[in-house]
DNA sequence: CCTACCGATCGGTAGG
DNA sequence: CCTACCGATCGGTAGG
């Protein structure tokens, strides 16, 4: 990993974690053990460092669509096959989950743009999928498919940015880790239930 | 409404869009006409900004807190009625949604103690009310009664502060509001089919 | 002695 | 990739 990587890494962990403003280039260069001259080398702009981080998200993301889609060809646990995808894709790096986030709040007009590229064409996809299990009678009919699958990826975003947090709202004598696990068990059979008869 | 209430109004607003590093003390005296000093004079540092900006989302949730309650007691539009509530608290004012996620992401710390204070409570006694379900019938055996409310929330929490970027999602030749709208149905829908026996 | 401010400026740090 | 800087703005405080 060269340092242009390196630098890409240690700012979406910043970026992730304190955010966009929070995150000062001196502070990024610092992690990686450069100057801050040397990441606007590599980088022109702060907001070309951001682009950078952004794009190498979603250049993982479709690395793994074609194993995701592989996941919901038909029937029950092929549903869920795809959310524990989804799910695992978030949890192999959390901080996907919470830079996502933050760029929806941060820059709503430029997500729309980058959503309707990224990730408008693999929803509207499912949801001829689940249109499929409605006509074979699986899936309920009242579901709305778009509105369903995005509802799950919002679940599935907002859940683990927000991990760190969860275990002090339910828990009782659970550890974080259990709390967590109990929360996507749920998740699972929350989306689960909402989408299949019985 | 005098000044200290207008700055807290105005900060309100400008954390929620741009973030608590992105907003200058300037920037929220400006909106409201006065000094940053004025401002200064009022909240002594930025932080305690924060905390009163904080503090009175959670003072009006637990102003709502009795209605949402009420409308708890029993039987299937309860529960949904209970989610309108909590729709409506958000839609009130986007900005709580969109405010509330950024410390989340923010200060997951202090956001664990705050909902611990504030949220936990509740979300115990709501459990509750789907345990009573589950006994008589009308609920899921297999909810996790404290996971699935916690999901209700982050649910629409979520979905009212991404609103702005729904629509170039999932839309087609529908306006916003009409996506959101949709949007917003499923939620009642998919949280309701997973709650409760048909 | 208190309240609600003002114009000016402090030491540091931001992105570039 | 580094040294030496810039215009501007940051959160916070001075006396009156």
């Amino acid at each position: 990993m060269d340092n242009a990587d390196q630098i890409r890494a240690a700012a979406t962990q910043l970026f992730a974690s304190v955010g966009y403003d929070g995150a000062s280039l001196q502070a990024i260069a610092e992690r990686v053990g450069v100057t801050k001259q040397t990441l606007l080398y590599h980088y022109p702009s702060k907001d070309a460092l951001r682009r950078a981080v952004l794009d190498h998200v979603f250049a993982h993301f479709r690395e793994r669509l074609p194993k995701m889609l592989d996941a919901v060809t038909s029937g029950h646990d092929r549903f869920e096959a795809l959310t524990r995808e989804l799910v695992h894709f978030f949890e192999a790096d959390p901080d996907r989950a919470r830079l996502l986030l933050r760029e929806l709040l941060d820059k709503p007009d430029d997500m729309r743009r980058v959503l309707a590229e990224n990730l408008r064409p693999w929803i509207l996809l499912v949801a001829q999928y689940v249109r499929q299990g409605v006509t074979s009678g699986i899936i309920h009919a009242d579901v709305d498919p778009e509105a369903y699958v995005l509802h799950v990826i919002v679940l599935v975003l907002a859940n683990v940015a927000v991990r760190p947090v969860t275990h002090g709202v339910i828990s009782a004598e659970a550890t974080p880790d259990e709390t967590h696990e109990r929360q996507m068990q749920e998740l699972f059979r929350l989306t689960r239930t909402a989408l299949f008869n019985r």
